[in-house]
DNA sequence: CCCAACATGATTGTCGACATTTTTGTTGTC
DNA sequence: GACAACAAAAATGTCGACAATCATGTTGGG
């Protein structure tokens, strides 16, 4: 997901998406301390490469960093969490608008070779799988729009969704199924710009609805903010 | 404005700060290439650190890193011009909703000062300063919103209007003069949404109507786009 | 017994030197 | 004279060691 769908960026994009793939499988709870030394050693790479990575997945606004003091998983707050949302509906219905507007012939076999592995990941039930693929199929969209900058934007927003899904999330899983990426690319392929928005702001609501988006702040959080 | 209204977040952000503003006033063309140790001589700092700025720089889209190639002032074309402003208005937006929402007593009095600032360096001419402070008021309206997520989000689409004005607008100057600020001011004290929310998209579409944003891309993007 | 000042350990921040890659200039051959 | 292969120079990328800072545990005084 990190390094997108292509080639890879860099050793420091492995990084983030192992630690971004633990954040979204819970083994990384908010709140966490990531000692850059520990990492270093887990991850069998410099601590200058960890500190790369942590200051990119900062960026991503999944790890907080408090200078001379550490780097931890971050907390959002329910404001910020409905502000991700929100925009994040925002930047995907501007994809589509692209995708819908000027469509590329390579692009809905792409799209249908991602969800292939969509497919075959939850037949198999692989968990890690379906979660990177997840993520990657919006990004794919983004990508195939052929705007860096809705990339770049769009991949900050799935990084903070992910975080917020872990936080707020009642009910223990659901990942969104592969069939409303199927219906979506079907609305593509149409140049149905009106049904693809409606049924990604349906597809996002769902993940949204099942959050518990009330005032009630963890914890740790207030730890870390009076701390701070 | 990099290290935000408030205390310095670093010595890094100095030179983000520094590398910004030369792009603004038109000393940094997009397209120039930027040498780490260059940039470490005329700064006298270690090249880690301009490395690190020029990191934060990229992950603002001011810059474009090539790897094992070198620092590049950023070239965005027309589409992603567009989005850019598309996405500054819907932030801001958001941003007045929350300032109109629920109001806070100290914010008037900084934005206040804050004008008064941008008024004096206006009536002295100070072009450095007023660059700065145009782009400050508006970061402090996120910052007196109260979330952090909205500032970074508005931080980076500042950094690119910047860039992009400098690169399509037509006419020489024209920096947003204070008095659009007041106005916005009085409807953020009068708690009237829908007037701040027109007078801020009347303000951005200013400086948006200005540019040429038609499909005539610089030379020197094709020749980089050629290269890579 | 509690609090403050200090000393220690752990962790982050910084810098300079070295390895790798790219670019450019040169040379030799066809 | 043009092109290709090679060599030298310059720039970026990487790493390890040292310095600065913060948290913790200890000790001495009130």
């Amino acid at each position: 997901m990190y390094q997108g769908t292509e080639a890879a960026v860099g050793p420091a994009a492995e990084i983030c998406e192992r630690i971004w793939l633990s954040i979204a499988e819970r083994r990384l709870r908010p709140g966490t301390r990531l000692k850059e030394e520990q990492l270093a050693e887990v991850f069998e790479v410099s601590r200058a490469r960890v500190r790369q990575a942590l200051a990119m997945l900062e960026s991503d606004g999944l790890v907080t960093i408090l200078p001379n003091r550490g780097a931890f998983v971050a907390e959002p707050g329910v404001h910020e969490a409905r502000d991700v949302f929100h925009f994040r509906r925002q930047v995907e219905a501007r994809v589509l608008e692209r995708l819908t507007d000027s469509i590329d012939e390579t692009a809905i076999p792409r799209l249908e070779a991602h969800l292939a592995l969509e497919r075959e990941a939850d037949a198999k039930g692989d968990k890690t799988a379906i979660i990177r693929l997840s993520g990657g199929f919006h990004l794919l969209l983004a990508e195939l729009s052929g705007s860096t900058f809705l990339v770049s934007m769009l991949r900050d927003l799935i990084s903070r969704s992910t975080l917020i899904a872990t936080m707020y999330r009642r009910q223990v899983d659901h990942n969104c199924g592969p069939d409303e990426h199927a219906a979506l690319i079907e609305a593509i392929r149409a140049s149905d710009l009106a049904e693809a928005v409606r049924l990604m702001d349906d597809h996002l609501c769902h993940v949204e609805d099942e959050l518990d988006l009330t005032e009630a702040v963890s914890v740790l959080r207030d730890l870390r903010e009076a701390l701070v």
